[in-house]
DNA sequence: TGTAGAAGGTGGTACTAACCAGTTAAAGAT
DNA sequence: ATCTTTAACTGGTTAGTACCACCTTCTACA
């Protein structure tokens, strides 16, 4: 269960940059990096490659390597994020709490964005995820019977996309995502153990597999003093 | 005026991607593919990274490269860049003010993010962008000096990225966006017309050219209750 | 006949070695 | 003193090689 070096140095470097470095300082040069892990360069540059695309780092021709400014202590939300993962990373110790897990007939809404008929039904997950205990989101997860018939929640042990992948072969290609600004109320403050009307991300996201079918709807609330929603714009004029 | 090799395989895998290929087709192995382009490997995997990192294609340890379900022929910069195409498309009536435009030397952060050297200016724009006279989003955008000389209020009577195309030549090609939410100050809530603390979208855009040189560093907020941030996020990674 | 295992394909990781292209500052010429 | 050149840094690109990990298929053994 090793990991490849470059994810090592990828690792490596993140805390540092987290504990030691602030934004636009210059981080070693290529050259040092690979005297300092004893690897190859190329080796170095798949790491900062990674880092650049994250925005954890920024690069100059030229001129260096450097810490990014918009690179606050908050967690990407972007790009298929895995919460355990981000959160090990940084250095927290991720949890999930799986609170209920449901058959429900959704709501319309919720049942038009998983094209459900009237009367499909559709599993409704309810989950907690802290790091080191403290709750930073709460997300309410819909998945279809059809799809996922039989779920039971000591599948939930595992990572749901893993789930998905093993027990019913499916796989998320593409996910559509809306994300919104909101004051909490008093119920979900104390979710999050914050204060009531503070800003909060809401996301809404819609999965959907190879056959463009959709596999999952989730509503997401995550504190907005600790998390970033990233993402990249492409403009490809070819 | 030569690109690099690795550039030159892009463009042309995805060319042939989108004209002689359909979803799920595979692709030559790389190392056919460094015979057929006669480039080593390295250059063949440089390609491969960006079209998978741009959700074109899919690789599949062991099995091989394919040609992503959902490829989207992406023009616009997404969400912010479209505000008046999203709003009239929603049936609203886009208006901007431009309040002020001048030439200010940013402070550090903002000359970082656009790679300006100590006292080196850059134009500050203003904006307001309203749908059916209600404000919705505020935006300070920051313009390099040396890259748009001469800017004028006058000529941001067209859509800003029009201007930067035809009197600049210069096209972005890709933008990081972070999306925070906030709670509003009173004077920010002022500016949108609501209340101090309600919940807003707080979204930084830093924009680049073909030559990897950052052109724009927007800073905006937009009404919590009226905006939603949407994306699309690829997943080939599971 | 069935199955384990080898063979050969795929992408993934890693190293070495150059050279190119921007940036900066020290060395040198005026 | 000032300007120009050069040298020495930086990241960017490219080639070549090797081995690992995963997947499919074919083959040989039981």
């Amino acid at each position: 269960m090793k990991k490849p070096l470059y994810q090592q140095v990828i690792l490596d470097l993140e805390k540092k940059i987290k504990t030691e470095m602030k934004p636009n300082d210059r981080l070693p040069s290529e050259r040092q990096l690979l005297k300092e892990y004893g690897v190859s360069r190329n080796t170095i540059r798949l790491a900062l490659n990674d880092l650049e695309e994250r925005g954890v780092i920024y690069r100059l021709h030229g001129k260096g390597t450097f810490v990014s400014t918009i690179y606050l202590d908050q967690t990407n939300l972007g790009s298929m994020y895995s919460f355990s993962e981000q959160m090990s990373e940084a250095g927290h110790k991720p949890t999930t709490q799986n609170r209920t897990l449901e058959l429900v007939t959704p709501e319309e809404d919720v049942a038009n964005q998983l094209n459900l008929k009237a009367g499909e039904k559709a599993y409704k997950l309810v989950r907690l995820r802290l790091a080191d205990g403290v709750p930073l989101m709460y997300g309410e997860t819909y998945l279809p019977e059809k799809i996922f018939p039989n779920l039971k929640m000591s599948d939930l042990k595992e990572n749901l996309y893993t789930v998905m992948k093993q027990k019913y072969n499916e796989q998320s290609i593409l996910a559509f995502e809306d994300v919104q600004a909101v004051n909490l109320d008093e119920n979900d403050s104390k979710i999050l153990g914050v204060k009531p009307g503070d800003a909060s991300l809401k996301i809404f996201r819609r999965t959907i597999n190879d056959k463009n079918v959709p596999i999952e709807f989730t509503i997401s609330l995550a504190r907005g003093d600790r998390f970033i929603y990233r993402s990249r714009q492409y403009n490809h004029l070819i």
